[in-house]
DNA sequence: AACTCGGGGAA
DNA sequence: TTCCCAGAGTT
């Protein structure tokens, strides 16, 4: 749980002057540190790189500055400033987390490990990198950096997802993280982690541990850490609906969990002979389908198939257009989302709520064929 | 223990 | 293309 080695330690030592000499000191959540940005940025940082993170989090520091009016903002406007930033179960467990230090700590980030790890979104390693950076309390990290600085310098083997694997981690990481300056070591151990050692092609010549390090000795950094066995990504595929009317486009908001979860998106359809349908019981002949796209997923490729349509002016247009047939077997329409909230969303003038990229790039595309 | 959850940078 | 990033929550 806790750190255990002495500062004098050889390899905390190393660390903490490598630290002072080239680590990073200047980024956007460092200077100023409050447990609350931290903790954002932190947030944000759980696998994402530091060059996306920083403009998301001076957007949100700006809007939000403290953890009460992100509490008071409403969850739409959570999604839409974390819209693109991926792993949107972050932005709601950081909406529910700020409400519960709203509710149950008055407003006060807490300052105890148990009730830090205890918020949503929060594990072990966040926990200990907001309170050993903020207070300099002695709690060990692990994350992607550490692992691999350690799995190198110790040679461990295997894939860090397994669990016998990333036990070993935590205990090594424990061992060798000091009781004191713990705040500038655990940031030397991720600067080392992103500046020295990285993935591929890492700079053991400049790198402060290199002495005992073990892969170094045995120039077998290439090993570790240990990869993920690879598997083939399921494909799938959907057909998504963007219908205009009056110069807005029709979305639907997904249920609060799953993927994109909470965000808005076009109507979605099995297959193209649904969709067709769809519009052939609505009225609706004309249709255009649009360039397809491959969206892909931390575990599953998704063929995109946009077809756009539009129901205003039906009469007048009716004349002009290329009219196409389509099926005329009645069918009832299922929404694609059972609990989905429809919505007309107006490009000029866009509320606040969280889109899926892909979605995003759509609309754009939509504005500029129909205004631009 | 295995699966779910995004999007992008880098090679 | 493939890998993986300041991981955590759910099943």
């Amino acid at each position: 749980m806790l750190a255990k080695s002495s500062p004098q330690a050889p390899f905390a030592q190393s660390v903490l002057k490598w630290y002072d000499q080239f680590g990073r000191k200047h980024l956007p959540w460092q200077r100023n540190k409050t447990l609350y940005g931290v903790w954002l940025s932190e947030v944000m940082l759980q696998q994402t790189q530091v060059v996306t993170v920083i403009p998301y989090f001076e957007r949100f520091i700006k809007t939000f500055p403290n953890v009460t009016e992100l509490a008071n903002a409403s969850l739409d406007e959570v999604l839409h400033l974390w819209t693109g930033l991926g792993y949107y179960a972050r932005a709601r467990n950081l909406h529910k987390a700020a409400q519960k230090v709203r509710d149950e700590f008055n407003g006060i980030f807490p300052t105890s490990f148990e009730q830090v790890w205890a918020l949503p979104g929060v594990g072990r390693s966040t926990a200990g990198a907001i309170l050993s950076s903020v207070l300099n309390q002695p709690y060990p990290i692990l994350d992607g950096n550490v692992k691999r600085v350690l799995a190198r310098y110790f040679s461990v083997e295997g894939w860090p997802g397994e669990k016998k694997v990333e036990n070993r981690l935590w205990h090594l990481t424990e061992e060798v993280t000091p009781t004191q300056y713990v705040s500038d070591f655990n940031q030397g151990m991720m600067d080392i982690g992103a500046m020295i050692c990285t993935r591929t092609k890492p700079k053991c010549d400049l790198c402060p541990l290199k002495k005992g390090c073990l892969a170094y000795k045995n120039e077998s950094w290439a090993l570790f850490p240990g990869k993920k066995p690879k598997k083939m990504l399921p494909e799938r595929e959907t057909y998504f609906l963007i219908l205009s009317k009056n110069g807005k486009v029709w979305l639907e908001q997904r249920e609060n969990s799953g993927l994109w979860g909470g965000l808005f998106c076009f109507p979605q359809f099995e297959s193209r002979e649904d969709l067709l349908t769809y519009l052939s019981n609505e009225g609706i002949s004309y249709y255009q389908s649009w360039p397809s796209f491959r969206h892909t997923f931390s575990h599953f490729h998704l063929d995109i198939y946009p077809i756009y349509a539009e129901q205003d002016n039906i009469q007048i247009e009716q004349e002009n257009r290329d009219w196409r047939k389509v099926m005329e077997k009645p069918t009832e329409y299922k929404p694609s989302l059972s609990s989905a909230v429809k919505y007309w969303y107006d490009p000029r003038n866009p509320e606040q709520i969280g889109l899926a990229q892909p979605v995003k790039n759509l609309l754009m595309q939509f504005v500029r064929n129909h205004y631009g």
